[in-house]
DNA sequence: AAGACGAAAGTGGTTGA
DNA sequence: TCAACAACTTTCGTCTT
């Protein structure tokens, strides 16, 4: 399998080597010469979870201009300069010029306006947060924004945190998307627990009648097929199988994740490309009995015959 | 030694009275 | 609001490679 790694410019405390390498794959800073590991957490430098296209990566090019954080903590007195230029008098790429532009706006707003509107700035800027640790898209980001608003107009936050709502917005964002991400990993870089997150979450969405479709196990597929090193092969024949299934109702009231997992399992096989039960469920985040399970159900209903 | 398998008991979320 | 219920997890022992 191949690692995602990075040369880091620094010495091994421990030998003094120049050898550190980032292990994206783990979030660890290993050095390769004495094999101590430095760190398990180290999101905040890049994102924990590998980039499987393109676009993605690019997604990693964002982290430059953290400055949401400090304009809505320093508050209502700051002001943002007309210019397009950061800190250091560079110019603000145009991506983050929009982002730039929207703060503008809301400065204009907070001023005049009431404890609603920094509410919805400070779910704004956790929102960047958690969705940058997680590398997630702008669409996806715009997405939660606009259900967090709606949220606010209909005084749905009264009760709630604001971070538990910005979270299940973002997680709703999510899975409007079709880029799944779990209540776990969400909960991970939010500062309220999963329970809080769903709840919010369930109210939500029932409050502004969202339709959110149940999660389509074929979502997962890329990811998880990237993450185990799993070739295009794999990875389609493991959507085929997934399309069956749901064509069976076999997916349904199951958890999707666990379905997916035993499809790429079965595919994995098939294709030569064999992954333990282990490493599948690892990825999927479900137990190994649970890709057993469903694994076996689908062999069944499918009529796959997996040798070995 | 590692992986696969399955039984049994436990957990958290959903549903319907 | 509460109890029943299904899906899923945890744990552990056994079998296979």
């Amino acid at each position: 399998m191949p690692e995602q790694e990075e040369q880091i410019q620094k010495a091994c405390p421990e030998c003094g080597s120049l050898k550190l390498v980032r292990d994206f794959d783990r979030g660890e800073l290993i050095c390769t010469s004495c094999g101590l590991v430095l760190k398990d957490k180290f999101y905040d430098l890049g994102p924990e979870w590998r980039a499987f296209d393109s676009d993605q990566r690019d997604k990693r090019g964002r982290t430059g201009a953290p400055m949401t954080f400090t304009i809505h903590d320093k508050g209502l007195s700051t002001i943002i300069d007309w210019r397009n230029k950061d800190v250091h008098g560079r110019d603000i790429s145009p991506t983050n010029r929009a982002q730039i532009y929207r703060l503008r706006k809301w400065q204009r707003r907070i001023r005049v306006s009431d404890a609603a509107e920094r509410n919805l700035a400070f779910a704004m800027a956790e929102l960047d947060r958690i969705s940058s640790h997680l590398s997630l898209p702008r669409s996806i980001r715009e997405q939660a924004a606009v259900t967090y608003r709606k949220a606010v107009e209909e005084n749905l936050i009264r009760g709630r945190s604001i971070e538990s709502v910005t979270a299940a917005c973002l997680y709703g964002a999510c899975r409007m998307r079709g880029v799944p991400r779990t209540l776990d990993e969400i909960a991970e870089h939010a500062r309220v627990d999963k329970k809080e997150i769903g709840r919010s979450y369930r109210f939500i969405t029932k409050e502004l009648n969202l339709k959110i479709n149940p999660t389509n196990p074929i979502d997962y597929m890329p990811r998880f097929a990237s993450e185990l090193g799993l070739s295009t092969a794999v990875q389609s024949r493991a959507i085929e199988i997934l399309e069956e299934a749901i064509k069976l109702g076999l997916t349904s009231g199951r958890g999707p994740m666990g379905v997916a997992a035993a499809a790429l399992y079965i595919a994995s096989i098939e294709k030569g490309e064999r992954r333990t039960q282990r490493e599948v469920s690892e990825v999927a985040k479900v137990t190994e009995v649970t890709v057993r399970n469903r694994y076996k159900e689908l062999q069944e209903k499918l009529g796959l015959n997996v040798d070995v």
